[in-house]
DNA sequence: TTCGACCATCAACCTATGTTAGTCCCCGAC
DNA sequence: GTCGGGGACTAACATAGGTTGATGGTCGAA
């Protein structure tokens, strides 16, 4: 299966084969968005809906002052603004990391979607689980200290590239600089670099040239509290 | 009008008679629950929805170490779970601040609400509310600091509030301690302390007795940067 | 009316994290 | 191959906010 939409939502439960092959039509034809783009922003609204084939985006929003804060990523399978037709305008702005592959589905598609049950439920969990992550991240930036806040933000970052295939064996490639990751825990720039290097002196994971590599899965989850339950992703095969 | 859903879901578009009349059986028998109770844990799961018809409560989350982050406050008219069946099990608790009175709403009542499309699109907008709300929890917390971040939590009070019809004149109740102010904002109690009290000086807001008094709307709100466009109540009256 | 609990407040001190201002390295463009 | 720029990394210093522990109101219950 290559259908990484359809890959997504079959998280949440099998869907009929009508179903999948609606998910196929509408996973076509595909534009390029080329690295650190907007694809949306703030105050805006727009007609289509888009959604990430390939690369990672992410929602941010920024503060008068120019402080920016990374408030969800967005990956293969994953909408930007399955809400632009209920909300006037978007509260929040998309932008790209790496080069994207986007497709732009219509107003009429997306209906055509939640008129069937099961893609309308599936469609449903997905928004319960970006709520849950945002609750998580929340309790992250509000609650846990400095390395505690990374080493969780690397945790979520493995289980759900694991879930989307994008794993090889205790690898994986994220295409985020220091900056991105200060912007997404509410941390400066030099104290994620320092807390980087704590966690790499800890055999705990090791980042250079946008390849993660997790050591110590289980000592990386302990270490930070990590519980995977609020990705709700219950056909998940377990942890190696 | 005295029936807080409907009041609530209609700031989002106005409701057929037939909808509303399915509210008004929907919001009955009513249930009281004391202050600072747990309504649902995390982990739990449930077969009623249960919807706060009048009090506060909060969604929340906790550290193993005992540290608590709010991540959301609940207002008459809103729901506790309305995903209970969709997921498995909560990710997080929620509590009352307040005595509250909830309903308990069986799952075939809430597929009939869904099955209307003018109700479920008005619920649809009620959950991309609170996800706008979160990421500017988000914003808030990883980027604002303490005493602005503060003023931006009474100012989203106020907003919210009156559009529930809880202000008189320039000051509402709000029955939140100055803990519970401290673990929405990721601040120690001391430091929400001194901040109200500068707060206070500033000649913005005065807290006493569970009574809040904002002296200078304009002035709290351009302080702190306050926008109420992520709360998506277009149909609000302007400020007074 | 008194008591006890709970909550607000205060002061002294501490530290996690932020800020500034660099240097250095790597890679891609020409 | 060199140049330029982005990103990683460092060091020295600054501070917002945390911690601890004590004091003092206020209010409801008996």
């Amino acid at each position: 299966m290559d259908n990484v939409l359809t890959r997504k939502l079959e998280h949440f439960a099998p869907l009929p084969a009508a179903d999948r092959q609606l998910l196929d039509e509408i996973v076509l034809p595909v534009r390029d968005v080329p690295a650190r783009t907007d694809l949306i922003r703030e105050g805006q609204s727009s007609d289509n809906v888009r959604l990430i084939i390939q690369g990672l985006a992410y929602r941010y929003k920024n503060l008068a002052n120019g402080r920016r804060q990374v408030v969800a990523y967005l990956l293969p399978g994953d909408f930007c603004d399955l809400h632009v037709h209920i909300l006037k305008a978007m509260d929040h702005s998309i932008a790209t990391v790496s080069a994207c592959k986007v497709v732009d589905i219509s107003r009429h598609r997306i209906a055509e979607m939640i008129g069937r049950p099961a893609l309308a439920r599936a469609l449903w969990w997905a928004t319960l689980v970006d709520e849950g992550t945002m609750r998580e991240w929340l309790l992250n930036v509000g609650q846990r200290p400095a390395l505690e806040r990374i080493a969780h933000l690397f945790c979520e970052f493995y289980v759900k590239l694991r879930a989307a295939g994008m794993v090889t064996g205790t690898s994986f490639a994220l295409p985020l600089i220091q900056e991105d990751i200060a912007d997404t825990t509410g941390l400066s720039m030099v104290h994620v670099n320092r807390c980087l290097q704590q966690l790499r002196e800890a055999g705990l994971l090791k980042v250079r040239h946008r390849l993660v590599e997790i050591n110590d899965t289980d000592g990386l989850m302990h270490f930070c509290g990590f519980n995977p339950n609020y990705l709700h992703l219950d056909n998940l095969e377990p942890v190696a």
